[in-house]
DNA sequence: TAATGTGAAGCTTTTCACAGCC
DNA sequence: GGCTGTGAAAAGCTTCACATTA
């Protein structure tokens, strides 16, 4: 908690805090440091704007902006260096201490994030599998024993969770929430279709399934009304 | 596919095309159309852009600037009729025919995306569950049995598909991302955690845990440094 | 009167384009 | 010569505030 290289981050500069970093590059950041991470692991040293940009899918104006928050990591003419820009960028989104997550909800989604090995491998741990109902409570999965929810905030306490994931029925979700926050948990990942009401210093992200799919289901429809309007406009060019 | 209630999406208010909805606006249609179900379930049958953005997690100038994408559906003094709000959404987003949904890689996440409900509730059918492992395969599932991916483009034909969902290792993605294009499957969900190339015609949506977790990360950090440089600031202005 | 619908203002994000540096 | 870093312009999104209307 008093790691003096965490105040370097604020003021990596040399004047004082640092803007803050805008959401949109807070987002595409965790995916230029997969993409990293995968040229690292076959042994890339170098990598221009242009090549990272193509990897992880954005232009290479927009990715130099985006590391431009975080300092001056380049070099002109060459481009940048994979393992210097990996441990920036892991520090920039404070990855540096592997954060401790809780669980809560081990039904279908619960088990398969249990399982997930991108928490381990990509800066986090778990720390407590969790469940209202005490016929899941014991159950081994992936090395952790499965706890009752009414042992949250002692886990929270004793494990220092700081983010903490719901994967409960939609039903079940406020109540969860209301007992993370109330346990300390300051950050939560949200996959229940609800919308969870916290006091605003709580970071809530959430991901619906079937809300992503509405978005794509939108998109298709545009595609075949476009068809059909140029089939349309076609038609009537012609009168 | 020449169903003329469509057409009338594209020029509901009778002035031609409509301006396009933007990007922002079809997310949270998705979230107020979750929310406008849940109220109807309830048995409210009007609600104010203020009760329903409070529900919604939004404010209220935003939701009725969302809503006036679609139209002017709602009565000065009163509110929005609820069933009338869902049908505009629902037929906004193109929910108005279950489309047909294929997912591919029957892991632990794909069983737990085969088993959610909400598919079926919100506006989607499964068509197909598929995989690469012969020792999956005629694994029976939530009703469906898990057919070879080798399949895929006669089912894509056969079923209508018109969204594919990867849930496979990070490393499969790009083949089977390839094979849904070349299957003529224009919208894809990925679950894994890569970036996919496509043609530029084909819509891709991600959802990659991780990269949430790291988000939130960035933002606990903050809220650590903040308090620190609040100590900090404190301590200098008293001197 | 109560609440919608919307121009206009303000803010954030993206893109451009090029000076600066290795 | 080649590529980064960044002001400035453009585009996109949110919020304000109020005229409008049932």
């Amino acid at each position: 908690m008093t790691d003096p290289s965490d105040a370097a981050i604020a003021s990596a500069d040399g004047r004082g805090e640092r803007r803050s970093i805008p959401d949109a590059t807070v987002a595409r950041l965790a995916v230029y440091l997969r993409a990293l991470t995968a040229l690292a692991e076959q042994g890339t040293v170098t990598v221009s704007s242009e090549e990272l940009a193509s990897v992880a899918g954005v232009n290479s104006a927009k990715l130099r902006k985006d590391l431009s928050y975080l300092g001056s990591y380049g070099v002109r003419g060459v481009g940048y260096d994979v393992a210097l820009l990996v441990e920036r960028i892991a520090r920039g989104l404070g990855l540096t201490r592997g954060r401790a997550v809780a669980l809560i909800g081990i039904g279908n989604l619960g088990h398969a994030l249990a399982g997930y090995g991108g928490f381990a491998t990509r800066g986090f741990r778990i720390a407590a599998l969790l469940d209202a109902d005490t016929s899941r409570v014991g159950e081994l999965i992936a090395g952790l024993t499965v706890r009752h929810i009414d042992e949250l905030a002692e886990i929270v306490r004793s494990e220092q969770v700081s983010i903490g994931v719901i994967a409960t029925p939609a039903q079940a979700a406020q109540d969860v929430c209301d007992r993370l926050v109330e346990a300390g948990v300051t950050s939560i990942l949200n996959f229940a279709p609800a919308v969870l009401a916290v006091p605003e210093y709580v970071d809530v992200r959430k991901v619906d399934l079937a809300v992503e799919l509405q978005i794509l289901s939108f998109h298709e429809q545009r595609k075949s009304l476009r068809t059909r309007s140029r089939r349309r406009a076609g038609l009537e060019e012609v009168g």
